[in-house]
DNA sequence: CGTAGGGATTGAAGCGCTATAATAATCAAT
DNA sequence: ATTGATTATTATAGCGCTTCAATCCCTACG
């Protein structure tokens, strides 16, 4: 436990006996006090505060909570949200979605990070677990060589959780887009518009969540008369400086093949590329276009709107929600999967090739 | 409490006592395997494992904190934080900073939101306080109106506890900037540069934040030779659209006697302006130059790095962690005050004005 | 003056777990 | 077999609170 209040660091805790002692009455009495009764006179009210005044009193979460056998909490029910980054404009959307909905039930989320850590991700659980949530909702670091023992762990606990990307071979509870065919259709829509060189600025292959990019990448050239090839994939970090630095250094290098178009896995990574080309002299989507993926809201906000994959975020943090809300009451035993439809945005950093006639 | 697990709607939970009795073990041997000591013979964990499993046991966290006694915590202890908006990254930023040195100190950090709503901030505040944590950090709605009570409440009870910036009458740990100061800095160093019609896209009056920076604001007018006038002060929301729209009208409207500088309360109000006038075909900085403040990672992402006031963010988590971790075994009864340094950051769209000649 | 009625207070029985002394079971070595 | 040394399990006493029947103390009324 992490108070120990007083003065001599030899002491116990302060408990609501020293109170009741202090003050002349008996622990039933503080308790009321300290749940507002109003059975209480207010001649012994006050004397209870001054002694829990006096002695600093802070009383035991945990105590209370056990006390209160059924009755009213002493505090909200909750639920836990563990995101990979704070700064993410896409968790932080789909946060208000879980967030909205929960609040609107009358529970309080509880936000942790993992800043890409398994580990850190394990022990977020973990802490929100051992503070009596009603369920959490997460979205899995699957790095490579991730170990993912606790979420196989937290699935055979019966906890209630929802994972917003698959993680193989683990059957739960799961709200996600259909990344492969939102990839393709992106894609397939810059094939349409006469790009032939294409380049897929790619995330980390072995999630599932960009994997799956990739192959509705691949899927839109073999659906086409053009053809795929391996060198097309040019692998890039998550965030905008990734895309930045790698839009940067190819695009120096590149200067002779140029390609005419860039599918991005993320926005943040489209909006690095497209920062990287204004300064390299690159015209967007005169001379390059540029695809996103997520519709973060910064997409739309930039001085050119991004052409991107709209992922409903605030649905799908409403969805994963709503799962566990479900759960609360009535264990659901069979997992349950949502995919939710991703539809392309066309804005305005997609156009023909500048070779193009029609 | 949120979990009634089982089929039939009026049973009571299920307890350690009733895995015990399915496995034919004592309680004891039940807390042994759920802690994984290792003084379990394997056949009778696998019987108890079993036995858990069959009932869809979940062991209350409170129960466990409480048993707990002084020894190893079921769950690492944690510290929370209340912020505004979750997509606001400033305290994105500021989570970082007091994330890095709460989890360096094996602290979880839990992040509420309030969305700028005292009731909801209230709310977070008391969930986050019935989860046994060791404090909490708190942005506080400072809104026209808004009910501090809580604060008060939150003081009188001696948890401990930081604010991000100071509540008036409520003498307590606070980490913040020199407002003041540092917005005096940044329009003087607009009138150095010969800037004369100067306007203040200014945050809400009420919250100390803004009001001081509009303080600062005048300041700089009254040491230098020009004179401040109250229509310069545009009223603005605090979000890249108030930003956007603000500017998109003040500027269609002010063709004639246009200012050539806009000092705005916030970065993301400044990309906001930024855009609005890209929108409007007005150059940056060579018609208009624009200062923002806070220094939000975006700021010198943009196409035009934005001249800003830095304000140390994640410093300013760290102290407010430290102050919280300070509190943990040693109750520091006079409120402590830190006040962070927020220098001027000159970047690319500020210019002396248009018709200035030297 | 006795007593019913009602509010204020008490005190002990939980809440579901962990910790630990005491006991039982196991096994190697006499 | 008997002993002692381990190792596994049990039983029970808390942890700090809430709850609620029982009690107490008034005042009001017959």
């Amino acid at each position: 436990m992490a108070l120990f209040s007083r003065d001599d660091p030899m002491s116990k805790r302060t408990t609501i006996s020293d109170v009741a002692e202090k003050a002349g009455v008996s622990t039933g009495t503080v308790s009321a006090v300290l749940n507002e009764r109003p059975t209480v006179r207010d001649e012994t009210r006050e004397r209870v505060l001054r002694a829990i005044d006096d002695l600093g009193y802070q009383p035991s979460a945990s105590a209370r909570r056990l006390g209160s056998r059924g009755g009213d909490d002493p505090s909200p029910p909750g639920v836990g949200i563990v995101i990979k980054e704070i700064d993410n404009p896409f968790y932080a959307e789909v946060v208000k979605g879980a967030s909205a909905e929960l609040i609107s039930w009358g529970y309080v989320p509880f936000i942790c990070t993992s800043e890409g850590d398994f580990q850190r991700e394990g022990l977020a659980i973990e802490s929100l677990r051992g503070r009596d949530l009603s369920g959490v909702i997460v979205a899995p670091v699957l790095d490579d060589g991730a170990d993912l023992s606790h979420l196989f762990l937290l699935r055979r606990s019966g906890f209630p959780f929802v994972l917003l990307e698959t993680v193989p071979g683990l059957p739960t509870n799961v709200v996600s887009v259909d990344n492969v065919a939102a990839s393709q259709q992106a894609v397939s829509y810059l094939i349409e518009q006469g790009h032939e060189r294409i380049v897929h600025f790619a995330g980390p292959e072995y999630t599932r969540h960009s994997g799956d990019r990739q192959l509705g990448f691949e899927k839109a050239f073999s659906q086409s008369s053009l053809r795929f090839s391996e060198d097309s994939v040019v692998p890039c970090g998550s965030r905008f400086e990734d895309g930045f630095e790698t839009a940067l250094e190819f695009f120096r290098d590149a200067s002779t093949d140029r390609p005419s178009a860039v599918f991005c896995f993320n926005d943040l990574v489209a909006l690095g590329v497209l920062r990287a080309l204004s300064d390299l002299g690159i015209r967007v989507p005169e001379d390059v276009s540029v695809v996103g993926f997520d519709d973060v809201p910064m997409a739309s906000q930039t001085l050119r709107p991004l052409t991107t994959v709209r992922v409903p975020q605030r649905e799908m943090g409403a969805q994963a929600a709503r799962i566990i809300l479900d759960q609360v009451d009535g264990p659901q035993p069979d997992p349950v999967t949502v995919v939710l439809e991703a539809p392309l945005e066309i804005r305005a950093t997609t156009a023909p090739p500048p070779d193009w006639t029609p």
